[in-house]
DNA sequence: CGCTTGCTTGGAGCGCACTCGAAGGCCATA
DNA sequence: TATGGCCTTCGAGTGCGCTCCAAGCAAGCG
């Protein structure tokens, strides 16, 4: 019945990542999962209190224990993260996804408004690149010789 | 013996820019400008005082002044904020345009640091952009049935 | 047993980039 | 003259995303 793969029960094919143990033992402890994510053990305990991941099985002595279906969330986390989206507006989804399937159009219309900021960034630094291409010329062209900036300094060409 | 066009004193073609007054008159003041960048007047006085504007022109009764020169660094500022440049390191910029020609070689590497930058942020958002259609596809298709995240709910599929 | 290592908790603190408030100056219009 | 509006400065406050601390527990080792 279920589509599983080994480490995956995503909503899509995931590849397999390097380190990774089989389902069944993917217990990981959180300095592993610092090893894996780059993140601190602190950041780690500060998603989970915000709500930003779901609570983590414990071992007999209380201590954490991640699933392989956490690191597939944390990375997720890590990509949002780097779009700029708020921690807030992924604690949303990550509540949204604990709600159950009534959620479903409301989690598409996040992502689909994640896909058009993403977008829209990815825009704004192409726009930012060809700026900074301009001044990249300039200075490894003409740069040593009737020099000026956008802001003035001491060199020449003030009065225009 | 200028190379200067109407508003601009830049080291590369500048397109024009709707708004703006001709050399000799551009004269704005900081209402004026806060219109232009949809930065706030605090905001604008806190640049200064940070270094990361140059002095600005006064008028005889002390407000600020300022001049079509301003506003493009300013417009530089912003595309560099949106890359995620910190301020501090905006600053060291304007430290070095106003240090001289002799900063040439060093303006030279941070704009060419911060194109590697941008290029990477580029390229991290499309492996996002990526993930996100993966999994909007997921949400407009197969959604309604044998659903699944990786942040897994109450859903289904636990057991594998 | 004591020591070390790695984990636990709640809560306080930090750095960044603003953001705002208080108190006052200048000046145009009524 | 006075009222409003926009300007000034300095300094304190805010929100975000961590980041760290102190105190304590549990396991492993000599």
């Amino acid at each position: 019945m279920t589509v599983m793969e080994t480490t995956s029960t995503d909503s899509c094919a995931a590849p397999p990542r390097p380190g990774r143990r089989p389902q069944g033992q993917d217990s990981y402890t959180i300095s592993e999962v610092v090893a894996f994510t780059g993140l601190t053990a602190h950041t780690l305990r500060w998603y989970e209190r915000i709500g930003l991941m779901p609570h983590i099985d414990r071992s007999h002595t209380g201590q954490r224990r991640y699933s392989n279906r956490d690191l597939d969330w944390l990375d997720l986390v890590g990509k949002l993260r780097l779009t700029g989206m708020p921690v807030a507006d992924m604690v949303r989804y990550a509540e949204l996804v604990r709600a159950g399937d009534h959620t479903f159009g409301e989690r598409f219309d996040l992502l689909e408004a994640t896909r058009r900021d993403v977008l829209a960034r990815i825009a704004e630094l192409q726009d930012t690149l060809a700026v900074l291409d301009r001044k990249i010329d300039f200075y490894s062209g003409a740069g040593r010789r009737f020099e000026q900036e956008r802001y003035m300094d001491d060199t020449t060409e003030q009065a225009g």
